[in-house]
DNA sequence: ATGTCC
């Protein structure tokens, strides 16, 4: 691989010097190996935006995606600084939700294909599938600007579910009023749905425990069943998405007229532009935590009539956000609009916005893995504070493009392989299998050991899939 | 990611 300017700064932390425009470094925390040249581009283009902070940083999982590379992470500062809709992806508050099934684990593995047959039948899942639930206009509103917390008032879960939610789901900053009636056309009918693409639902066991006394604060043993749900914020997330591109790009021409690649249309935080954008998006985050909430209750629903088991939420993370963040840079205590695009907040031990049950252990984070993949909970540090603006990665991070897994693979085989391992599978469609298949992706063993070598989150356990359902 | 192009 040709890359011009990296410097090895230590091991796993590669450093671009600022040129040209850039304002900052770029650092991209990885193996050389893995690194691609195209989303490294992105990365420096990252770097000359205006308010950037620090440094422009990219995860070990960084691929490239619109305008911002996934598995990005940026800063600016919240007086002079941007908030941009590439930023944060097309699929607003992407996120994982990790829960434990009490009760024996082989109650679940005995009765595992009705339990998959019944999740998939109970979960909407496809492109543009929808929901049975219909809410009306006010309940809408009211769901997206308080998230988890207005759902569960309406019976999908308990109150004890909020803390076991990043920012106990809900972001407050938030106002329907600057979301288009388009988007609300299209996110009516799609609450308690998974979607496509790379969102998944899967059952899994934990393989293994790293720190068992962590595991126990955050409610996992070994042995034990969990469920993992890999969703966002669907057709109201994107349409919100395309609608804030689309203004930027009118409104703000002259803002925006020197940006290295047109994906990097940004508004000033402050501007009307930006805080209308920063409210509808927080409206979409809010319909993800709420998303991921009542497919929740329906997963509830089924072990508890299937097994007669209980469902416990271990945590919920959001992978695709910008957040207002206080944090220390150069010893001085600033606030920020902190970026995270395919990469998860990795708050540590003591953090002022962390419930008290995550106080002494870090935030709980999820990294999950590709199709029939292991995946990880950790746990986030103080050094992930002080080097990642509270950041780590958030999966795999894709290794072929859609297009070429396509072209590469075949479903028969991917199949097969999911077989041999005796991973069972639910899918809607088959170009959905060789899209996700486990040879798109990068190892995420490797993944989880960079970040949690780097001390930017460390790893609690490890779950393997015993089956997976698909869009 | 996505009513996989307005």
């Amino acid at each position: 691989m040709a890359l011009s300017n990296i410097e090895k700064e230590s091991k796993y932390i590669y450093r671009i010097r600022k040129t040209g425009s850039m304002k900052v470094d770029a650092v991209v925390l990885s193996d050389y190996e893995t690194i691609d040249e195209d989303a490294v581009e992105q990365i420096k283009n990252v770097a000359t935006l205006p308010g950037i902070v620090h440094y422009a940083l990219a995860m070990p999982d960084i691929h490239w995606g619109y305008g911002f590379p996934i598995g990005g992470v940026a800063a600016f500062d919240i007086e002079d600084g941007v908030i941009s809709p590439g930023g944060v992806g097309f699929d607003i508050n992407c996120g994982v939700r990790m829960l434990v099934v009490e009760g024996h684990s082989n109650l679940v593995k005995d009765n595992l294909e009705v339990i998959i047959q019944r999740l998939y039948e109970a979960i909407p899942v496809g492109v543009g599938e929808r929901s049975e639930k219909k809410f009306s206009r006010k309940e809408f509103k009211e769901i997206v600007e308080k998230g988890a917390k207005k759902v569960i008032e309406l019976g999908y879960g308990y109150q004890d579910d909020l803390e076991r939610i990043e920012d106990f789901g809900c972001i407050r900053e938030c106002d329907f009023s600057n979301v288009s009636e388009e988007a609300f056309e299209r996110g009516k009918d799609e609450l308690g749905t998974l979607g496509a693409g790379n969102h998944f639902l899967e059952v899994q066991e934990v393989a293994e425990v790293y720190d068992e006394e962590v595991a126990k604060i955050l409610g996992v043993e070994k042995g034990m069943i969990t469920v993992l749900i890999h969703t966002g914020s669907r057709g109201f997330g994107h349409q919100i998405a395309t609608d804030y591109i689309k203004l930027m790009r009118d409104n703000l021409k002259e803002h925006n007229k020197n940006l290295p690649d047109k994906q990097l249309i940004n508004a000033p935080f402050k501007s009307d532009w930006g805080q209308k954008y920063y409210s509808a998006m927080n409206c979409a985050a809010n319909y993800a935590f709420a998303n991921r909430q009542i497919i929740t209750h329906l997963i509830r629903k089924v072990f508890k009539t299937v097994l007669g088991v209980n469902v416990r939420v271990i945590y919920d993370i959001a992978h695709n956000i910008a957040k207002v963040e206080e944090h220390v840079v150069d010893g001085k205590k600033r606030k920020l609009v902190v970026h995270r695009k395919g990469a998860t907040r990795a708050f540590g031990p003591g953090n002022d916005v962390l419930p008290e049950i995550f106080k002494r252990t870090g935030q709980p984070v999820i990294i999950p893995g590709s199709m029939g993949t292991a995946s990880y909970l950790l746990v986030g540090t103080k050094k992930a504070e002080e080097m990642t603006f509270g950041s780590t990665a958030h999966g795999a991070g894709r290794a072929l493009g859609r297009r070429e897994a396509t072209r590469e693979l075949s479903t028969e085989r991917v199949l097969n392989e999911l077989k041999s391992k005796g991973i069972k599978i639910m899918a809607k469609s088959k170009k959905g299998i060789v899209e996700e298949a486990p040879e798109a992706y990068k190892d995420v063993d490797k993944v989880v050991q960079i970040v949690d070598e780097l001390g930017i989150s460390l790893k609690v356990a490890k779950c393997i899939p015993l089956g997976v359902m698909k869009g």
